[in-house]
DNA sequence: ACTCTGGATGGAACGTTGTTCCAGGCGCGG
DNA sequence: CCGCGCCTGGAACAACGTTCCATCCAGAGT
């Protein structure tokens, strides 16, 4: 009947000032750790709580006193991959450039870690994206835009963001086995190339270009693009 | 080990010549529609297999003859909802402003359906997402952006829209039950306004524009956005 | 030194889900 | 009228997230 966890600051507090109980002692830590372990070797099929039990030697039930719920997990997990991204970008280098270099470490992170893209999408005001938004939104005063514009600047930024690691995470999901980029790419080439030519002469066309392209360039040139747009608003 | 479905064109050409063996006959039509009821009515977690035979009257297995799975019905059923939403805009209308209404048209039709903008994040390149890109395709054609630049500038605001229309559902998810819109914002104002100044000093003044907010209207700001970054490929 | 206590543990059990399997039913061609 | 093959319906299966509970154990109180 008694509720456990969402009072870890307590029970935090009361650990620091206490041996631990053991050497191999649980915690939200190791226990998101872990999580992300799987994620990352096994997929995000793979995590469930009786492979995270047996991976931590211990019961599904000795997790739930630590976290809520899968959510939860999920969202920390992805939280903490962000986190380190976020403030990864140096000081002083111009905002605009900056603002690249975030969204060059969201995607970089997503493409390391497909499970965080569809994280990101899953749950609408995580911490994690909240983290994206602050580090944008800072950029985007320093670099200028009027208070007024800067929410929606960056709203259109972030769901950018958003928008192509969902997308990026679920074609991650599909490749997940044996078969490799390249071969992924002519599939869809091949599949579009396919379509009713007079329902779909924009697919095919760009169809012919699908072999020979870049992901992470084209993110940059999204990027860009609204950055472009932004530039109107400050100018 | 015969393979059921995904020979749905000879089914279906064989059933135009035959009386319909029933007047209550299955068909991938009427579960797809079915299911859509599911979806708008009660949400997506309602949607399950024995929910949807217990309305058809039938048994799950039946079902299994017309959709190989879960993820085709939802895939189907959001290509439904997004065909009617694309093939809807007019001719003749200028092209820029032809995009804004396809985007808007997309926009509104989560705002009805949620469950859409979950399953366009879900799978990569589903017809419904197919459908929007070739639509957005055509306007960025008519505009004369240069061709090498029309995949990314298509690119761009597929991506921006699917990263709202996932953000959207899970917004939607979350307020499912009977709190309206302004609660919902005030609790996240509130939420916001409580997060560490020193770290969060844009989103804390970000909570103080919150209520009042328009989704709609900065979803449309976006796209204006990324229309203005495009705009300069053209000129 | 001994008990008491409540935070922490681990594994069994529950309810629900997507999916598979199979014993039939039904209408059309022979 | 019969039998073949498309189609049906419901039972059964495996896996999941979550709950429950008997048990353990380190430190506070005496």
């Amino acid at each position: 009947m008694f509720q456990p966890c969402q009072n870890g600051a307590v029970t935090k507090a009361k650990r620091v000032q206490r041996t631990q109980r053991r050497t191999d002692a649980l915690s939200k830590e190791r226990i998101i750790e872990t999580a992300i372990e799987i994620l990352d070797t096994e997929g995000e099929s793979a995590l469930t709580f009786r492979a995270l039990a047996a991976r931590l030697a211990t019961g599904s039930g000795a997790i739930y006193w630590h976290v809520a719920n899968k959510d939860e997990l999920l969202a920390a997990a992805a939280s903490d991959v962000i986190a380190r991204v976020v403030t990864d970008v140096a000081g002083g280098t111009e905002s605009r450039e900056a603002i690249r270099s975030i969204a060059l470490g969201v995607y970089d992170a997503i493409d390391a870690h497909p499970w965080v893209g569809t994280q990101l999408s899953r749950e609408p005001w995580q911490f994690a994206v909240l983290r994206i938004f602050e580090a944008v939104g800072g950029q985007l005063q320093a670099l200028g835009v009027p208070e007024p514009a800067q929410f929606n600047c960056a709203s259109a930024l972030v769901n950018y963001v958003l928008g192509l690691a969902g997308h990026h995470a679920a074609a991650a999901r599909l490749l997940a086995p044996g078969t490799d980029r390249t071969a992924f790419l002519a599939t869809a080439a091949a599949r579009w190339a396919q379509l009713d030519p007079a329902q779909y002469p924009f697919m095919r066309q760009v169809a012919a270009q699908l072999p020979g392209h870049d992901d992470r360039e084209q993110f940059l040139a999204g990027i860009d693009l609204i950055l472009a747009g932004i530039g109107e608003k400050v100018r």
